[in-house]
DNA sequence: CCAGCAAGGGACTAGAAAGTCCAAAATACT
DNA sequence: AGTATTTTGGACTTTCTAGTCCCTTGCTGG
């Protein structure tokens, strides 16, 4: 999904060719991230990347090619990423690690660059319809991974059958994308663990309660619990 | 605050001079807003507002300078409107309001352009560190009139002793914050309506409790809260 | 080994955008 | 009124950047 095709024919490329488009795609990923779209330069991508002009306009028909597939790399591994944390995802324990894992990641960077996605998106929203519509789908796709999480949370008895996995995982969505925000304004990873701590009550609001006060069943760790790290 | 004073001293300026400043900066503001800063030009501004190229050169030293000063300004008038909303804030109910207000008019916008003072903030924050530093205190100042609506709530016993009404100012902006972006990319508001009925809930559940497990004013569900139509 | 095609280097062009300058018009000051 | 000062119009310069072009290098297949 998301290779770019486009109706024309597409170039013969070899293995070098394919090469050499990744390292563009990728020196330019990461100065987007870091210093914003427009403030990214084809001269900047050419001597990060090393490569020339006549290679950028090779494998790119122009920047806005260049920037719609930088959406789809950044999306895919975001979402590769998030697979990985949410696959197996069935107890409010699980969904802690989750926030931990976004919280550290963003504390490295002092709170700033925000979200991959998410600064990608504010930057080009109201400027190319296109790009806006995929990263929208992008959303739904990781908004999704949360929603599952949360729905086998319902069925296994975590959570109370009313819970609204839907609204639940747009709230959390919500949390996090916030919380970057308010994470790179103050250079400080704080208020996303704030924000996600209330998202995550949210859901324990939800939880269905035995006697002590506590969760009734913790899915995640009874059966195969693969490996909790990477 | 926030005038935009330096250490050099001021070029004086006539009635007209500052009508003309004015104009400038409501241009810039209202382009900025809907096209980003990146994407406006100064003779985007210059025609916009009517002026010649030697006017914005006259009342801002340069484009940084001017975005500054936008800054300012947005911040001003989203403060003032916040301000109106939430002074007298003091109840579940009002938090309420506010989020209707919030919703109704991201709504009328159709969900796009996101928020006045969040869209500057994160195309500006990896670029200029004082245009940063300045927004994080704008918006620590928004938060700060959120907090003290909620400090009143507690100590007028709505909610109680224990909430931390600063963390739950955090929550609040998070969840504006990351709905006004998810918005943005579905083009409809409903997603920030999810995300602020997340954070009041959250709030409520700091509420006190009356012996009939309502709150002073409700604590289960309402239905969904009013007509998504307006 | 040769032909053909993919890959690469990098100068060059076109145009957009920021920023400068000066003279004319409007206004303020006394 | 008469002078100083602010305001304005808009042409001009400079800088930056997307995009083009052409020639060289190198790979691949017959």
């Amino acid at each position: 999904m998301g290779d770019g095709e486009r109706d024309t024919e597409r170039l013969r490329l070899t293995r070098r060719g394919a090469v050499t488009k990744a390292r563009i795609l990728q020196a330019a990923a990461r100065l987007m991230y870091v210093q914003g779209v427009a403030a990214t330069t084809l001269d900047d991508v050419r001597s990060v990347s090393g490569t020339s002009k006549s290679q950028l306009y090779r494998y790119f028909p122009d920047k806005d090619a260049l920037v719609r597939d930088v959406i789809t790399v950044q999306a895919e591994k975001r979402l590769e990423g998030q697979r990985r944390h949410l696959q197996r995802l069935g107890s409010i324990r699980g969904l802690e690690r989750w926030r931990d894992a976004m919280v550290q990641s963003n504390a490295l960077a002092g709170g700033a660059y925000g979200c991959p996605l998410g600064s990608l998106a504010s930057e080009v929203a109201d400027q190319d319809d296109k790009a806006r519509a995929a990263l929208a789908g992008h959303f739904r796709a990781w908004e999704s991974l949360l929603e599952a999480g949360l729905s086998r949370m319902a069925e296994s008895g975590v959570l109370r059958e009313d819970a609204d996995s839907g609204r639940l995982a747009t709230g959390l969505m919500a949390a996090l994308q916030g919380g970057y925000l308010l994470a790179q304004m103050a250079h400080d990873a704080e208020p996303m663990r704030v924000a996600l701590d209330m998202a995550i009550d949210h859901v324990r609001s939800y939880a269905v309660m035995d006697g002590t006060g506590r969760t009734a069943v913790h899915l995640d760790q009874l059966p195969a619990a693969g490996r909790p790290n990477s």
